[in-house]
DNA sequence: CGTTATAGTGCTCATATGAGCAGATCAAAG
DNA sequence: CTTTGATCTGCTCATATGAGCACTATAACG
């Protein structure tokens, strides 16, 4: 984006925007454009990219969203991702809840236009994930399975835990809720409450989901629910494992390989194998400190869909760029 | 400029957008982008003109002054201009003192740009046309010559008769003025002053002249200041042979030929003639009562470039859309 | 004065692109 | 269920375009 060598004249600069005008907003061939100027073709293509570098010409993009564009495809191309979508860096500081809100707003949009009525939707336990259903309105009538159990923190809502009830209200279609903790003390209690009625009967419906939405945390305190859960040997363990990120309980190393720990065993939550052949994953992450953690996650090609903040998106884009992802789909330079 | 068919929803906003973004700013070809996307360069071509339509993707432009593209250039190929200059509508509506000095400084603006060393100067006289000068801060020192009388009217500033000479300080070059009225009373006065030393030297200079700057009247009161010094039986003589604009008390029909009246032998002014053989002549004209004199002076061809403001620039293309002129340089549809 | 950068120009040829068409898809209407 | 029209799709082929190169001005410098 250099802007040097300026075009310091008003003739040059009316006759450059003349010919973007006609070649980009009247769609004339250069060709057409460079006898009516009398000028050679390939100089109207010079001017052209010339009056691009220097801002002479803008294009600009009117979303019906607060996107950036440019880092969403970026980071779609980068990870070879189906979308990206980055909320625009708004002016002024963000405050944590604010964030959430956006992000939450804007989830829940994408999610209220993808979902037909043959869809099977989860839901991950998270509080970027109880924003979005709030500012969902109207959906189809489809199942609502819930992803995993419920941590209760200290600033949660109690509403939280009905998060999958209320949008199967909303939608009309039967919901799969889990009523049980996130984390367990032991395997034992973990295997009892799965073979519980209600339990089992959501657990049954991994199999026939065809979107989720998940919360990507980072490995650090304040990051992730399931860290904050655990106590300080289990987490310092699995952290000594390259643990990096966290999806519904599952853990990620920095390569995006899945970590089986000890943790699996004593957690109510999909299992990364089911999580992996849902077709559609929406994966909720933003704030900085978690970019390393998306990096993870995206690398593990489990998401197709994220939805991130633009200091994220830009932090996520520098790992990308250091270590460049193995491409997944359809991805180019 | 219709929007219909509203691209409703984000998903594909967003696709539009990011294709867009790849297509125009990182100058991706639609075939790569296809291929990236997963789609045929068929679609990528349409998503773009879609995008485009839709007001999805605006293109804008930023030029160092507040002049309306899209018009310039719709001018400029209608009458097969050289340039255009058409002043950016601007917010509230305009005294014409105000509209005056916004078109003198863009005068002002192109002509310090366009004058080197070697030109021979015209100026006619004329509000604007004084104004402008008022607005040149530097010029390369080349000959300033006067191509009419001077018109004293009553909201005239007296400093304006020297608007030759004091042009000519800035620049550096000589000063060729004209000390007598534009209209004199009959035509040995007007061969007699014309014979004057200091007049008959001015007059030799015309066909010296490089570039000139004058301004169009209409064939109106008030819109014209040779219009306004003459008694009304000559107005409505020289209205009656088909008078529509007056440029520095010469006159065109509405087809843009020069009319010979009795006029031109009771003035101090360059002749029609000499002033075609200009290789620039600017004109000047910006209120839309003139919008008909300056769609006939344009069809003369006399002018290369013209200065106006964005409502009566889209007067005159109106006019010039329900008989269009006959092509001057090389100009297109 | 020649010499060397430094833009700027227009060329060729391989490639990208648009215009217009014909088949596919879909939804509303009969 | 078929019909009808509208929209969407990808095709062919003529045309527009970009990459890279060689040539020309122009300016900066020893």
């Amino acid at each position: 984006m250099s802007r040097s060598k300026r075009r310091p004249t008003l003739t040059d600069s009316v006759q450059a925007a003349s010919i973007a005008h006609r070649f980009y907003l009247r769609g004339e061939s250069k060709l057409d454009i460079a006898e009516a100027f009398g000028i050679s073709r390939f100089k109207v293509a010079r001017i052209l990219d010339a009056a691009l570098e220097q801002g002479l010409v803008r294009v600009e993009f009117d979303l019906p969203a607060p996107v950036d564009v440019g880092l969403c495809e970026e980071l779609r191309s980068a990870y070879g991702l189906r979308r990206a979508l980055v909320l625009e860096r708004a002016p002024g500081k963000q405050t944590r809840p604010e964030m959430r809100r956006r992000i939450g707003a804007l989830a829940a949009e994408l999610l209220t236009e993808i979902v037909t009525k043959d869809d099977v939707i989860g839901l991950a336990w998270a509080r970027s994930v109880n924003v979005m259903t709030e500012a969902i309105r109207s959906l189809p009538p489809c199942p609502i399975v819930q992803l995993c159990g419920v941590q209760a923190g200290m600033d949660m809502y109690d509403r939280s835990v009905e998060t999958v009830s209320r949008l199967a209200a909303v939608s009309g279609g039967d919901a799969y809720p889990i009523f049980g903790p996130l984390v367990l003390p032991d395997r034992r209690t973990t295997e009892t409450l799965r073979k519980q009625p209600g339990i089992a009967e959501t657990f049954g419906q991994f199999r026939n989901l065809t979107k989720a939405v998940v919360s990507i945390g980072a490995w650090q305190p304040g990051e992730s629910t399931v860290y904050d859960a655990l106590g300080p040997a289990e987490r310092e363990a699995i952290g000594k494992r390259g643990a990096k990120a966290e999806v519904s309980a599952r853990l990620f190393d920095a390569d995006g390989n899945a970590l089986s720990t000890g943790l699996s065993h004593h957690v109510l939550a999909i299992s990364a194998e089911e999580l992996r052949q849902v077709p559609e994953v929406i994966a909720l992450g933003y704030s900085t400190p978690k970019a390393e953690a998306i990096d993870a996650v995206l690398r593990s090609g489990m998401v197709s869909t994220l939805i991130t903040d633009a200091d994220t998106a830009q932090l996520t884009l520098e790992l990308a760029a250091k270590r460049p992802p193995r491409p997944r789909r359809a991805a180019s330079a």
